[in-house]
DNA sequence: CTACTGACCGCGA
DNA sequence: GTCGCGGCCAGTA
């Protein structure tokens, strides 16, 4: 096994639920900047059988990786909501959801 | 070895 | 909102 990609796991293993992040932070905190691609890659061929929260990653802009309509974006919507996580026409707000959500709120004054 | 692909990203037009 | 472009680099043929 691809020391790279357990660590990819981890990462993402440890998004909080009701949380979303994107490819390229699930990258960085991997130990991994700017290999948002390896990321894409290990969750396409990640065993299911994890019960990993691959639900949580999205693109940067916070919308959904996979393509509309497919089987996969219906799921993975699906599991967003049920966590309580906005789904709009495909995608979330990550300023509100995102991992950096709290850091944001602290910046920028938000709530 | 080369060539192409892609669950990505940020920037600029 | 939509391209296009360059950067990234592991997989696959």
């Amino acid at each position: 096994m691809d020391k790279r990609y357990q660590r990819i796991y981890a990462a993402i293993a440890a998004i909080p639920a009701g949380r979303v992040a994107s490819y390229g932070q699930i990258a960085a905190r991997a130990g991994l900047p700017g290999r948002a691609r390896l990321v894409g890659t290990a969750l396409r061929d990640t065993p299911d059988g994890l019960g990993l929260p691959w639900f949580r990653v999205l693109h940067a802009d916070g919308t959904i990786a996979l393509p509309r309509g497919s089987r996969g974006f219906r799921e993975q919507t699906k599991r967003l909501r049920a966590e309580g996580v906005d789904v709009r026409n495909g995608r979330v707000p990550m300023a509100a959801f995102g991992l950096d959500a709290d850091l944001d709120r602290a910046l920028w004054g938000l709530n």
